[in-house]
DNA sequence: CCCCAGGCCGCGC
DNA sequence: GCGCGGCATGGG
């Protein structure tokens, strides 16, 4: 028998396919830092935001770490707006430029940086942080979000804590950078699509064969 | 009108 | 260590 989170993984794979994430528009050099800007930009924020704002710094021609640290925080915040939480998002991109170019290039930063590393940015937490390891620096670290943990707690798993959660779900799939990515994409499109906060349990592929959860909170 | 979105920080307890 | 308010735009 298979870890049951390995199980639900197959099962949204087979429901929802391939999902391709992080999306990459394109246009950054390299696109591994349209990543981290995304991870930053996304914070509570859903993502046609976010492509609205590296649209606009694509146009302004701000693509790389250079170009954030000449641009002032009130110019960069005007251009990022459409994120929302546009003047804390302009600070926390230049705190991490900052960190980046201190690092001396963006390769050296994706081969040497770490979790702790990355936490100490301001304006970086768990989930973050874990994404830019996951997407960008192609690390075997599993993301956790708001969706998993709702995910989780309806799939009968008490542990509530981030840390908690993700080395339950490294524990369970196999340790594998494209697994994770696509696990965390479809966890995501299944709570769009299913286990919303006020879920339709009735469709749910997962309905009766992994999660017993219907009405409660 | 309401609620929500791929969080994080600073504060009080 | 946990709960809460602040931060803000754009869509349903």
């Amino acid at each position: 028998m298979l870890p049951k989170l390995y199980r639900v993984y197959k099962i949204l794979l087979r429901e929802f396919g391939h999902q391709g994430w992080w999306p990459v528009s394109g246009g950054f050099n390299p696109p591994e830092w349209e990543i981290c800007l995304g991870a930053i930009l996304t914070q509570a924020t859903a993502w046609r935001n976010v492509e609205q704002a590296l649209e606009n710094l694509k146009k302004a021609g701000i693509t790389d770490p250079t170009d954030i640290l000449c641009t002032s925080q009130q110019k960069l915040g005007q251009i990022i707006r459409p994120a929302g939480y546009y003047q804390q998002k302009a600070k926390r991109l230049r705190y991490f430029a900052k960190f980046v170019q201190d690092f001396g290039s963006f390769d050296a930063f994706k081969k040497c940086v770490d979790r702790d590393m990355l936490l100490a940015i301001h304006g970086i937490g768990k989930e973050t942080a874990d994404s830019i390891l996951l997407y960008a620096c192609k690390r075997p670290i599993f993301v956790i979000d708001a969706y998993t943990i709702r995910l989780a707690a309806r799939l009968g798993i008490s542990e509530k804590r981030y840390d908690g959660l993700q080395y339950i779900f490294q524990s369970q799939l196999p340790k594998d950078v494209d697994i994770y990515k696509e696990c965390h994409a479809l966890i995501v499109e299944h709570g769009k699509k299913f286990c919303r906060k006020k879920p339709q349990c009735e469709l749910c592929p997962l309905k009766s064969k992994e999660c017993t959860y219907t009405t409660k909170p």
